[in-house]
DNA sequence: ACCTGAACACCGTTCAAGT
DNA sequence: ACCTGAACACCGTTCAAGT
């Protein structure tokens, strides 16, 4: 239910208004998905049938706007986090890190939205991250007492390499950037022992 | 000798001509860092004291202006990996791919020009970009003979290492970026032998 | 309670007119 | 041969006026 109208003070937003917001929220989406992140504002406005002072009544800046176009997708995203969390396969990291990283290119110039998000706390998109952040966090942390993973491995680890392989894929190809998830995944893993030693 | 004219047709520019441009290079250098490689051109033609039209007439396009102004920092960065191929220690590889994300962190913003020169033919940076490509392409061909890396490793990983650490540090720390390179270079480096192998 | 659109500031880019 | 700056198009953002 991607134009959830998201219930504020009053009870029933006025007819027209949930239908603004619906059709802004899908119009945005669309040029997100086709100029990335930094697309006119004032275009979105005009596909969407509306002045452009509706648009900034509704989302009062550009990462309110995208905010509300994640809102779904990290939710699906943070549950299959809790999932991987919960089950603790043994490729529970490489499918966390190829799903983050998924989320965090839907759009170009998303991961240097996210990247920042992390860090400003006045940020709409600033729980996600956090969010998203700890899930990363956790995971490493059960990789590293179950052995999979090196002794220093780090949460900061894991979304460096999601924002970076995001990036990627928005510039150069999307099998470059799976292709430095294998390689980073591989470089996490614990040096093998050479000679006789555990098995 | 950043401000060195580039001698077009004519033997000598108009004295003026030339201090316009080292002085339009030098302001596009500083605003470059203070705000990435899309700081605004009228702010740098106006604090080089010269009107907007003067500095399109020297630079028709940003890629130029940018490609002006990494020409030296490019010939440095080329003599590098030329050293490297002719010496050929066993830290080769890691000194190449740090020197070449520094090179492509020169100025925020800079890792996504230089990613979309690599492809596109009309861009200015495209031959440097080439070079740069080129160079990796034989350090890891001498790495993957020498047997430092997997087998099957590419030069496209290296491009996609460098540009992808040059936009962690611009967006993370230092700190992120670097761990990212040694992450993705122990990653690089061939399975080791687990039982008795060789050696 | 919400919408409209003018208003202001700023920028990229071109080009006729100057020297 | 080079410089100037007006001109055009486009955008982000705010806000008084409407319904």
């Amino acid at each position: 239910m991607l134009g959830m109208y998201r219930l504020s003070t009053s009870r029933r937003p006025r007819a027209d208004a949930r239908r603004n917001y619906d059709r802004l929220l899908a119009e945005a989406d669309a040029a997100f998905r086709e100029r990335g992140v930094d697309a006119s504002l004032e275009s979105i406005a005009r596909r969407a049938g509306v002045a452009i002072g509706t648009l900034y009544g509704h989302f009062p800046s550009r990462r309110v706007l995208v905010g509300a176009l994640l809102r779904e997708r990290n939710e699906t995203l943070f549950e299959l986090g809790d999932g991987l969390l919960a089950h603790q396969t043994p490729d529970a990291l490489a499918t966390w890190v190829r799903a983050a990283t998924a989320h965090a290119a839907t759009y170009s110039g998303l991961a240097s939205l996210l990247a920042s998000g992390l860090d400003d706390e006045a940020s709409e998109l600033h729980t996600s991250c956090l969010r998203m952040a700890d899930i990363g966090e956790r995971l490493i942390a059960w990789a590293r007492e179950s052995g999979i993973v090196r002794a220093d491995a780090t949460g900061a680890d894991l979304t460096a390499l999601t924002t970076a392989a995001a990036w990627l894929r928005e510039h150069m190809s999307l099998e470059g950037a799976d292709r430095l998830i294998t390689l980073t995944l591989d470089g996490l893993a614990p040096a093998r022992p050479t000679l006789a030693g555990t098995r």
